[in-house]
DNA sequence: TATGAATGAGAGTTCATTCAT
DNA sequence: GATGAATGAACTCTCATTCAT
C-alpha cells in the first residue's frame, strides 16, 4: 500500500515463501480470513496491526513474523480473497453444460446480492483501490479479471457455436461488456444505494437480463434477435 | 486532568457556510482543486494535510482554519469533484437534441477515457471507498447517483417516445444498467488494466455499443431490432 | 471518514497491573519520582511528556507505552507521592508511644517547613489543583485524607484516654482542625510568604502550638487547661 | 502563568493601564466576572481566550486588546477576584464593634461554605496555584494575605484590650494561625470531602469552634481560660 | 476602537517496527 | 519458532498570536 511509509527498511522474512509449512499454515489462513473480515469492516488503510491481532487471536509481533510488513499481510489477505472469488467462479461455470446457464450461474455468483452484498462489494472496493497504488496487487488484480474474463468467453463462445448467442458476437468485447455490468452493480450494492429496485437479487436480474440482450438472448430462452 | 478538550464541539469555523465571500472563497476553491488532484494521486487516506498544503501553497494551519478537519476538508474535496462531474453531464445533455446523440455524449462523458482515464476513475474509486465508510460521503453519493440515474432517465424516455429506442424499455432498470455499464468500465481504466483492447476510445466504443444493444438501437443508427 | 479512531478504547497497556514485574517496574518507580520532580517544578499543567523524558532519560513514547497517556501518567505520579507522605506519616505515629509526642512528630511531618517546604508544598497545591478536576484523583484525594485524619483521630483518643488531651474532645472535629491548620500554613509556604515569622520550624512551632491549645495541652508539657 | 509560552512577544497594550476609561472599562470589569467564572469552572490553566470570548460574548481578539495576552487576562482576572474578598472582609469587621464578633463574621466570610462552597475554593485553589509560578500574581497573593492578617490581628488587638480574648495572645502568630484554619478547612470544601461532617455550615461551625480556643474564649461566649 | 482572517509553534497520540529473549 | 518490550517517525489538532482592515 502507500500510505504510512513509517520509516524502517521493509525486513520480509523468508516465511512468506514457505506457504506449505505446516505449523503455521494453518495459522496464516486463518490469519488471512480474519484479515479480510478486518478489512471488509476498516478498510484496508484501516487496517492496523492490532486489529487483525484482535480478530485472529495472533499476536502483533507473531502477525509480523508470519507475514512481514503490514503492506505483505494485506496483500496476502487480497489473494486469499481472490483465490475463493476464482474457485466460486470456476465451480459456477462446471454446474452446467448449456452456455447460458453457465452464463447465468457466472452473473448470480458475480453479482452476490444474496445474503450480505454490501460486505462482499466493499472488499472488492477496497481491493480495488488498494490495487491502484500497489504493484504487486495492481498485478494481481490484472491477472485476476484475465482470468474472470477469460472465463466468460469462454462461455461466450462455447454459446456462439451450440447457436444459442447471436452471431455476430465478439467473444472478447462481450466479455469486457459483462463483467463491466456485475461489477457496475456492484458499486450501488456496496454504497447500500437506496435507489436500487428493492427486492433480494434484484441486481442479480437486471445484469441478467443485460447480458441476454447484449449476447442476443431472450431472458426466457427464446430465439434471440439477430 | 482536564485541559485538551481534544473532543468536544467541532470548531467547524463559519467560513463553510459562507461559500461567496471574496477572499476565503476564493482560496477554498483553489485549495479544493488542489486537494483533489492530490486524492487521486496519493489516495483519499494517504491524503495528509502536508500534502495538500504543498500542493496548494496554503499553511496546513490554514487548511484546518478553512475546513475544519482532515476529514471535512477530504469530503469537501469530494463535493467539489462531484459537482464538477454533474455539471459536465449536464452538459453533454444540452449538447444535442436527438436522444441517441445525447446518450452518446452521456457515455463518452461518462467513460471519459479520453486524456488520462486512469487518473480521473482513480478518482472516483476513491470516492466509492471513502464513501462506504463515511455517512455523509454516502449520502452525497446517493444523491450523485441519483442525479446521474435521472438524467440518463430522462434521455432514455425521450428517445422512446420518438421512437428511436425499442419500446418495452423500463427507463429505471436501463438506468442502472447504463451507468452500471460506465462506472464498471472504469475499473479497468482505473487499474490500466493491459487486457482492454488498445487504442483511445475502445472503452466509449465498447460501452457506447452495449447501450445501443440496451436500448434496442444499432451503433450505425439503423432501426433498432424489438 | 473512518480511520484514525482517536477515540475508541483507552489502549492502557497491561504494565500498569503488573506492578511488580521487574523490569518495566524498576522504570516506571524512576520515572514515577522523575515526574514528581517536574510536576513540582512547572505544575501539573505544565508538564509535557518532553519534560519528564527530558527528567528520566526515558523517551517519550516508551513513557506512553508504560501509562497511557499525560493524564494516566500525572495521575500515576501524584498516587506515587501520596503513597510516601502516607509511609512518612505513619512511620513518625511510630516513632513514640506517646499521644503528645505521636502528635508533634505528625505536625513536624506534615508541616515539613524544615529543608525545602516550598518543593513540598508546591506539589500538594498542584494536587488539590488537579483533583478539583479529575474524577480520579478526586477519589484519590478523599481516600488519603480519610486515611491521615484517621491517624490523628487515633492519636487523639489515645491522649483522651491516656489523659493528656482535654477530655471533652471530639475527635473527628479535632482531626478536621488539626489537619486544616497544617494545610492552612501550607500555602504561604507554598509561596514563601515574606509574611510568616523569620526561622526554619517556626511554622510547626506555630501549629504545634495551635494544636496544644485545641488539644488542650501546653507545648511545654504544662497540664492543659479544660 | 507558565504554560504555553507560546513564542512570540508580549506585546501588551497600554490599555491594562488605562484601567478608568469610560467605554473599555464596563466591557472590560464584565470580562472580568465572567473569566472568573471560568477559572473557577475550567481552571486557569484550561481556561481558553475561546471560553472567555463564548462566556462574555466579547470576540478573542477584542479580549487581546483589551488585556494583552491570555496571561495578562488572568492575571487581571484574578486581581478581580481578590478585590472584591479584600471588599467582603472589611465590611465583615465593619458589621459589628465587639471583637469576637467582628472575629466570627471574618470566618464566616472566610469559610464561606454557605452556598456554593466548592466553587469560591476552587477559585482559590487555582489562584495559589497559579500564584506559585507567577511573580505578578505571587506578589499579589502577598499582599492579599498581608492586608487579610492584617485585618485579623486589629481584630485579635482589639479583643485582647477589651478583655474578650486571652492576654498572653501573640496577634502576629494568631493571625497566621487563624488564616491557615479558615484556608486549611478550604480544601476539603474545594474538593467536595464526604468525611466532612454534613451540614451547612458545619465547616465555619468547626473553623469558629477552633478560633475561639485559640483565642482563648469559649464558643458560647463565656469568659476564656487563661 | 474593535474585529475577522490567517498562521506558526508545539503537544499528544497512533502505529509499524526492531530487539532481546 | 514465537512473543513481549521498547522506540522513532509522522500526523492531526489546538491555541495564542499577528496582521490588516
Amino acid at each position: 500500500m502507500t500510505e504510512n511509509d513509517t520509516g524502517g527498511t521493509a525486513r520480509r522474512p523468508p516465511i512468506v515463501a514457505r506457504r506449505g509449512s505446516r505449523r503455521s499454515g494453518r495459522g496464516r489462513a486463518a490469519v488471512l480470513a480474519a484479515a479480510g473480515g478486518v478489512i471488509g469492516d476498516r478498510g484496508a488503510d484501516g487496517t492496523r496491526f492490532t486489529d487483525v491481532s484482535r480478530a485472529s487471536g495472533v499476536p502483533v509481533s507473531t502477525l509480523q513474523y508470519y507475514f512481514g510488513s503490514r503492506e505483505d499481510l494485506l496483500i496476502a489477505a487480497f489473494r486469499h480473497e481472490c483465490a475463493r472469488e476464482q474457485a466460486a467462479m470456476t465451480s459456477a461455470v462446471r454446474a452446467s453444460e448449456d452456455p447460458w446457464d453457465q452464463m447465468v450461474h457466472l452473473v448470480r455468483v458475480g453479482v452476490a446480492d444474496g445474503d450480505r452484498p454490501a460486505l462482499t462489494w466493499r472488499t472488492w472496493v477496497e481491493f480495488w483501490r488498494a490495487a491502484l497504488r500497489d504493484d504487486e496487487l495492481r498485478e494481481e488484480a490484472h491477472e485476476v479479471y484475465h482470468r474472470w474474463r477469460g472465463l466468460v468467453q469462454e462461455v461466450v463462445r462455447a454459446g456462439i457455436t451450440s447457436g444459442r448467442f447471436r452471431s455476430g458476437l465478439n467473444p472478447d468485447i462481450a466479455s469486457h461488456q459483462i463483467v463491466a455490468l456485475i461489477d457496475g452493480i456492484g458499486i450501488p450494492l456496496a454504497l447500500g444505494d437506496p435507489g436500487l429496485p428493492a427486492g433480494q437479487g434484484t441486481a442479480t436480474k437486471m445484469v441478467t437480463d443485460a447480458v441476454a440482450r447484449l449476447l442476443g438472448m431472450r431472458p426466457r430462452g427464446e430465439p434471440g434477435a439477430d
